[in-house]
RNA sequence: CGAGGAGUAGCGCAGUUUGGUAGCGCGCUUGGUUCGGGACCAAGAGGCCGUGGGUUCAAAUCCCGUCUCCUCGACCA
């Protein structure tokens, strides 16, 4: 390719608007262009950077017996009112009419559309397991999308669909995939992927495990063991607290604290630690008045993920006055009486005793609470956020929290959506069962922009050699000068020759200009040849951190630049 | 959806307080001089100042509406 010809912007000031690294330097370089809010055009050597990830996806895919197919990005209304979908996911999912007046909707995932694909095929036992796959177009009309490719509306996504006849059969197949994203992540240059035990959420299905790539940027935090290998989203993580049960439990005392109303305030002016209080969190169940609340240590946070399981609802922010019967800065686990209310009680307060929490009434908090003595509730469970430090659940070291990007996951799905659909098979019985499901899924366009998140410097992206737009760029320095201009060009030819991927920067500017596009782009090996190479009779051959002279003749330097391709790409 | 910020040339910005011929840097075009880390000189091209309405002799600037983008939060199969 040459350079001079390349469709696309590339800029030496910031772009105003983008904030993180990906976003700022895939502008610059102009890999993207923002066409609507999370949707994006993108530039040849972007689809060439997709279509390498693409690519090594796909061996991969095959490598485990995927089939791959290609589903619809606009389905009727139909096919999601079968697994209910249709009805049960908000404003994220496009609805429209077609020309007729059909309901139609975007395809944001293509379970349905999979099931469909195989149900009325596939009837026998013996025909499964099988995987079917493909990369297609989704939209998810997200609230807010942000951070340049890092979460958009419109995106290309690799999502994959395995049938099995049981759950062991699932399980079996569910690893070997497991292994096979791991290797995808590896391959495509993602250097700190981790897999981590992750929420169903509305999937539905048992286990589910996300590909997060660790990087400050990461919308996700993620909870990981200074020690052993327990990993887990923050949603699903859990951990050992020190158990604060003093020896002797003192009696009640109600005490007045005035308008001391947050765990800090009360803290201090009882000189207690925020972990020897017990503090409320107020919900409503979503879309009603009924009020849940939760009982948590003080210096604990609730995991409304948690939350919403145990109480098997979805749950917003209530505010305090809402509720008749609360006093807000003064709600606690002795006299409350709230009609119709859940009270959830977190483990954090199991056993302890001396605790100092709300009187239920204005300008009074009670001391000496001992839940054993005056509780006396029988199950607690677990709705608290894990914190930095407790201890790892599995070998009892300190945990650490992370911020992930994710960029891939895998659910073991269940029967939800071959029962909804109504997918049989026979099994060895003749009995017609539901086939097992499960799902796959890695979006390119975010596995561009993790990349660029984990790998550029000051001047600009570093492309692993796997996935680079092109392998080498070429640098014809005063290629105004025949010498320069007919040997490099006799290069380029020699290069492509030998299936070298080759970026040609056959533009009359200087050395300075050049290079800084070179290094913007973050193609990984360059070459120049300049009057000086040519004096010399050598050719220079650089990567980022480090710069080669060869003397050879460039035969042997189309030789010499394949294997250092081969050595960069591991 | 809530809170904040911003829309002026392809990119980055000034001009808005106090209304009076729309500017600067980068990039782009032409010519010349340079030439190994974003060169220099000269001459150019390029903007209904997001958009609709209003006030005014006169609006980028004042008023009202509206759209879009960014950040934080809510949300996130």
């Amino acid at each position: 390719m040459l350079l001079s010809k390349l469709v696309g912007e590339r800029t030496k000031t910031n772009p105003s608007d983008a904030t993180i690294p990906s976003h700022i330097l895939l502008l610059r370089a102009g890999y993207i262009k923002l066409v609507s809010n999370g949707i994006w055009s993108l530039s040849m050597p972007a689809k060439r950077i997709a279509r390498k990830i693409e690519n090594i996806i796909r061996e991969e895919m095959d490598a485990v017996e995927g089939q791959e197919v290609s589903f619809p990005v606009v389905m009727p209304k139909e096919l999601w009112a079968e697994s209910g979908r249709y009805f049960s996911i908000g404003d994220e999912m496009v609805r429209f009419k077609d020309r007729c007046g059909r309901d139609m909707v975007l395809g944001m995932t293509h379970e349905e559309a999979a099931v469909h694909f195989a149900r009325d095929a596939v009837n026998s036992y013996q025909q499964l397991p099988f995987m079917i796959y493909q990369f297609q177009t989704k939209f998810r009309d997200e609230a807010r999308s942000r951070g340049g490719l890092i979460r958009v509306r419109e995106f290309t996504m690799k999502d994959a669909y395995s049938f099995h006849i049981d759950n062991e059969d699932l399980e079996k197949y569910y690893y070997r995939v497991y292994d096979a994203y791991t290797r995808i992540f590896k391959r495509i240059g993602m250097k700190d992927v981790v897999a981590v035990k992750s929420d169903t959420g509305m999937m539905g299905g048992s286990v589910a495990h996300e590909y997060m790539l660790l990087t400050d940027v990461g919308e996700d935090t993620i909870v990981l063991c200074s020690e052993c290998d327990y990993k887990a989203n923050m949603e699903v993580a859990v951990s050992v607290r020190d158990n604060l049960r003093d020896e002797v439990s003192e009696p009640l005392q109600e005490v007045f604290t005035a308008d001391k109303a947050d765990i800090a305030a009360v803290s201090e002016f009882l000189n207690v630690p925020e972990n020897k209080t017990v503090k409320a969190v107020c919900y409503f169940i979503k879309g009603t008045e009924k009020p849940v609340i939760c009982f948590i240590r003080g210096e604990l946070e609730i995991n409304e993920s948690k939350l919403k399981k145990v109480i098997s609802a979805e749950v917003v922010p209530a505010n305090i006055k809402d509720i008749p019967g609360l006093h807000a800065g003064n709600i606690g686990p002795i006299n409350l009486s709230v009609p119709d209310a859940t009270v959830v009680f977190d483990q954090s307060l199991k056993g302890l005793n001396n605790l100092v929490g709300g009187a239920n009434k204005p300008e009074y908090h009670i001391k000496g609470i001992d839940f054993d003595r005056d509780v006396k509730i029988e199950t607690f469970y677990d709705v608290a956020k894990v914190k930095e430090g407790e201890k790892c659940p599995v070998c009892g070291k300190k945990l650490v929290l992370r911020n992930g990007i994710e960029v891939g996951n895998i659910f073991q799905l269940g029967t939800k959506y071959t029962k909804t659909m109504g997918m049989t098979v026979l099994d060895k019985e003749g009995k017609a069962v539901n086939p097992i499901m499960g799902c796959y899924g890695i979006g390119i366009g975010r596995a561009i922009a993790s990349v660029a998140e984990e790998s550029h410097d000051d001047k600009g992206l570093i492309w692993p050699m796997a996935i680079a737009p092109w392998q080498v760029y070429l640098c014809a320095l005063r290629i105004d000068e025949l010498a320069v201009k007919e040997k490099s060009e006799e290069l380029y030819r020699a290069l492509e020759e030998q299936g070298v991927e080759v970026l040609f920067d056959d533009r009359e500017a200087s050395a300075g200009f050049k290079f800084s596009d070179c290094d913007l782009m973050g193609i990984p090996i360059r070459i120049v040849i300049s009057p000086k190479t040519l004096a010399k009779g050598n050719i220079e051959i650089s990567t980022r951190d480090k710069k080669i002279q060869t003397d050879v003749s460039y035969l042997e330097a189309v030789h010499k630049i394949k294997e250092l391709i081969y050595q960069l790409s591991g």
